[in-house]
DNA sequence: CCATCATATGCATCTAGTTGCACAGCATCG
DNA sequence: CGATGCTGTGCAACTAGATGCATATGATGG
C-alpha cells in the first residue's frame, strides 16, 4: 500500500504525468522504493477513481499527448490521515542472509567473490548518495524546514549502504582473511 | 525464489515436517526471511515435484500424520548450483522513507511519535538478537566452521538493527531536539 | 464443561509487483 | 537510410506472498 502514497508525496511536490513519475521512481525517491512505469500507470488509475488525484490532457505538437496529475483535496486528506498512522517496522528480508546459512552445504568460494561484488555495489550506492548530499545540501546544519524529510531519507539511505559495506567486510574477514580486504 | 532455498538449507541442517519449518521460520532463520505455513506447504509441494526433496509419512497416536521432508541428491546439488551464482543486491524499500519525504504534507507530531515507537522496536530486536549472540555464540573468535554462516548471519542483523536505531536518533534531533532522546 | 492451545496439513482467494508486449511519432547517430 | 532512443500510455499473463478458512485430535486451563 506504500506506493499510492509515494506517489501522492510525489505529486503533492509536483504534479507530473506517469512517465514522469517513472523518471521520479529511477533517482531520488525511487533510491528508496522502486517502480515500473507499469505499475505506476495501474496505480494512477486505481487513485483516480479513488478520487485522491485529477488528471489535465496536454495535447502537445511532435510528442504524444499526457495526462498531467496532481492531488485533489482527497488527496491532500489522504496524506493527512496516512501520516497519522503508525508504519509497522519492516522485517527483514535478505535473501543474501540465507546464502551465507548456505556456507556449510554450497560453494564457498564464489560466496566471497559475491561479497566482494556487493561489497562494490554498496561502495558505489555511498559514494553516489553522498555526492547528492554534497550538492542538494551542502550546509546540512541551515536546512529549509521543506528539505529536512528528503535530507533525512538521503541520511537513512547512507547509514544503511555504510552498514551494508560493514557487513561485507566482517563477512571477508571471516571467511577470507588473507586478502587485504580494505 | 529465496524461499525455496530457505528451505533446503533447514532441511540440510535437519529433516522435518511443514509444521516444524513454520516454526523455525518463525525464528532462527525466520529472524531474516519470514514465511507462512501456507507458503511453507506450498512450496514444500513445488520443491516435491521438482524433486529437490522426499518425505516419509509418519504415522503417531493421539497426534496427526506427518511428512517428514528431506533433501534429495538434487535438493544438495541445487544449493551448490545456487551458491555459486550472484545473489543480486536487493533495493532499499522503506515505506518509512516515504513517510519522512512527506513530512511537509503530513502531520509531524504523529510522525516523530511513530520514530520513538520504532525506536523501540530496534531496540528490543537488537537486545534480542545480542543476547542470542551471547547464549549460543559465547566465544566468537572460536566458532566451529559449520557455524561461521549463522554467526555472520546473526552479526548481519545486529549491524541493521544498530543503524536502524541511530537513523532513529539522527531523526528524532532533527525534528524534536527538545526531548531527551536517549 | 467450554475455550483455547498445540500438533499437523492444506485449499481458495486476493493483491502487489514483475515481465513481456504493443503502438506512435520525432530526434539523433552511424 | 536504418537503427536506436526518448516521450508517452497502457494491456495481458504470471508469480510470490498475505489472509481467511477448513479439519481433526488431544491436552490444559479457567
Amino acid at each position: 500500500m506504500a506506493l499510492e502514497h509515494a506517489i501522492l508525496v510525489s505529486l503533492a511536490e509536483k504534479s507530473a504525468t506517469g512517465y514522469d513519475l517513472a523518471r521520479r521512481f529511477d533517482a531520488s525517491i525511487g533510491y528508496f522504493w522502486k517502480a515500473s512505469h507499469q505499475q505506476i500507470y495501474k496505480v494512477l488509475g486505481r487513485m483516480e477513481r479513488a478520487g485522491w488525484v485529477e488528471f489535465e490532457t496536454v495535447t502537445q505538437d511532435g510528442r504524444p499527448d499526457k495526462k498531467v496529475y496532481g492531488l485533489t483535496s482527497a488527496g491532500r486528506d489522504e496524506l493527512g490521515v496516512w501520516t497519522s498512522k503508525a508504519t509497522p517496522v519492516e522485517d527483514l528480508r535478505s535473501e543474501f542472509a540465507i546464502k551465507l546459512r548456505a556456507l556449510p552445504f554450497g560453494n564457498p568460494t564464489a560466496i566471497v567473490e559475491d561479497v566482494r561484488t556487493r561489497r562494490r555495489v554498496h561502495e558505489e550506492r555511498l559514494a553516489y548518495y553522498a555526492k547528492s548530499a554534497a550538492r542538494f545540501y551542502p550546509d546540512p546544519d541551515a536546512l529549509r524546514p521543506d528539505q529536512v524529510g528528503a535530507w533525512l531519507v538521503l541520511r537513512g539511505g547512507m547509514l544503511a549502504e555504510e552498514t551494508a559495506l560493514a557487513w561485507c567486510n566482517e563477512i571477508l574477514q571471516r571467511l577470507a582473511p588473507e586478502d587485504t580486504d580494505r
